[in-house]
DNA sequence: TAAACTAATGATAATGATTATAAAGAAGTA
DNA sequence: TACTTCTTTATAATCATTATCATTAGTTTA
């Protein structure tokens, strides 16, 4: 299933007059097949075995040529590093407080609050940033145990 | 105005058993007067002229002092250094995609979409994050001269 | 195909925000 | 005053990310 969606974006990076290189190709990959939205390093450790000579320089150039393609997000918190989260559909993000998992969701568009954020600021909204924090339904049972 | 702010600010931190030193009034002073989100450097560089043997330290240390005492948020965006926004009313912040200007505007809690979302997730909901990015009045202006 | 050009990689150094450490000073307490 | 605790300051350490640059690989041109 992911196969056609790692084809399309090989196909918008030639496009793009990006090469397809080994190790792009294992990056893309990594990031289609994970639901854990990976750091930079992650991605790096993920993929040593594979490319043992591989700069962890390489993984953050190319995590930028494919947030500059549009092919990647990146999601940026207070903590630490950066994570990166291949572009599908538009969705939204849960965030544990206690163990920092991030879990997608869906919500429909909040066009209304872009609409009264540029009514009373003036500004030409482009677009929006959310999400949600809370305790997720694992690290919720270990709080009960403690108690 | 904000002589009753500081004031109420200078109260919670002694009912919290946190000495009031003049690097402390000083930070919170001009937190509570700047409008413009400073960051931690901002901080260190407009008080040299009073404290000129403050060290940056002092101002990350008291910082996080203000953070646990509830009195001051932290705004993490990617760009490399935190915000700091002493804590009045609940709002949200748009921010400017070429100047970086951060300026706060009003809006209903988006409750309904912290239901939806535990709802989905089965998380435990405690609070959200909501920014809105786009162009403000100013830097509309320079981009139309550019054209 | 060979030469020339361009892009990508990998090793390493540099940057820069933040935190840790430890000594000196100030305030609080008995 | 003696003792304890907190705070500041200077400085070093950390750590994610970026820059540099030589080497390698891929593409284009002659
Ligand atoms: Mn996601
Ligand atoms: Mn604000
Ligand atoms: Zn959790
Ligand atoms: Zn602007």
């Amino acid at each position: 299933m992911s196969e056609v969606i790692l084809k399309d974006a090989l196909v918008t990076l030639k496009e793009s007059g990006v090469r397809i290189t080994p190790q792009r190709h294992a990056i893309l990959e990594y990031l289609i097949s994970s639901e854990m939205h990976p750091t930079a390093d992650e991605i790096y450790k993920a993929l040593e075995g594979d490319f043992p000579n591989m700069s962890v320089a390489t993984v953050y150039n190319n995590l930028r040529v494919f947030r500059n393609t549009g092919l990647v997000k990146e999601l940026t918190y207070g903590d630490s590093s950066s994570r990166f989260d291949f572009v599908t559909h538009d969705h939204y993000h849960i965030i544990c407080d206690h163990c920092g998992k991030i879990v997608d969701f869906h919500h429909p568009g909040l066009e209304e609050v872009e609409h009264l954020a540029s009514h009373v600021t003036g500004f030409q909204v482009n677009s929006h940033r959310l999400e949600v924090y809370g305790t997720c339904p694992e690290c919720a049972v270990s709080v009960q145990k403690a108690k």
